[in-house]
DNA sequence: TACTGATCGTCAGTATGCTGTCAAGAATTC
DNA sequence: GAATTCTTGACAGCATACTGACGATCAGTA
């Protein structure tokens, strides 16, 4: 029998885990309650003002049924601010507010901090490399999941 | 502002993400119902009979109360039966039925494909060097989460 | 204009994964 | 032996993530 360490679904998950766990301690530490998903999502609509949550999720890669929780509670804390698109009746545009402006930029320092923590055990050379490595993989399994990555840049990219 | 792709936390839920919807896709192609956590367990307590859940918990990962419901699960399913201690009337232990059995002897193929498929995108050597890494990182970061690896082989390595 | 199909956001349901708490029982200390 | 402490397993509550479904809306076409 395989032992868990050959597995690397095994690993993927491992250190899923201790990334999330680093990552609540820094924030907590640092006075805030923002998990490693709304914090995505909330640098995502700070870099992409106006934005739609679908569009948000392609960008990201979460799964459109996530992101109307996570998106509700972020507006919940006053953080983002959902309006409907004049253009499109169907879409809510998002918009991040005083407050979460002066959030993300105020967590930014543990996020940063968790990141390191989470290879701290890794040479600056293998960082790069697991990152690589990481990269390769998960861009040749993106259309696996049912939340791929989505490209922005190419406005019409989605619609062929 | 850095790009998801440098963070090791948005590739850690990226890949695992990824491995999970494999995993889905290729247990449910064998026309079976188990989740990663699920098969982990299954296979875990068949390797180690009679064992509890929060030695079980320990061998692969799991926060305690995550494994209650899984565990829930798999004797719903018949796979597990759990029945008290006869030495210590707190714990439940743990027995893979011979239905169990068979569906993890039936579904290993698939499970075996899919984690070739979660690192199809890296040659052979990427492939070790990926796994030795994450290893590696997860073995600096073990105690970080609130479900660390433990070590069975030690009896007395968890009351220290 | 009416029809058809696609898309946006939401919801119900299920399964992890966590924090925090609790009762029952075991282990330790005095 | 009694009091204290620890451990096992369960629960409520919350936050991802997914499947599948739905209403509302938009886009394209007959």
């Amino acid at each position: 029998m395989k032992d868990n360490n050959d597995m690397p679904g095994h690993l993927a998950r491992r250190f899923q885990q201790i990334a999330v766990a680093v990552f609540h301690a820094e924030v907590e530490e640092a006075g805030y309650d923002l998990t490693p998903v709304q914090y995505a999502a909330l640098a995502a609509v700070s870099t992409n003002p106006g934005i739609d949550q679908i569009t948000l999720a392609g960008l990201i890669a979460y799964d459109r049924t996530t992101i109307t929780g996570v998106v509700d509670r972020l507006a919940q804390k006053g953080l983002l601010e959902r309006r409907a698109s004049s253009r499109d009746r169907r879409a809510r545009e998002l918009q991040v507010t005083e407050k979460g402006r002066q959030t993300l930029e105020a967590v930014s320092p543990a996020v940063e901090a968790a990141q390191e923590l989470l290879v701290r055990g890794l040479t600056g050379d293998e960082q790069q490399e697991l990152m690589r490595l990481l990269r390769k993989a998960i861009a040749a399994g993106n259309e696996l999941s049912r939340a791929p990555l989505r490209d922005v840049s190419a406005e019409s990219s989605r619609s062929g």
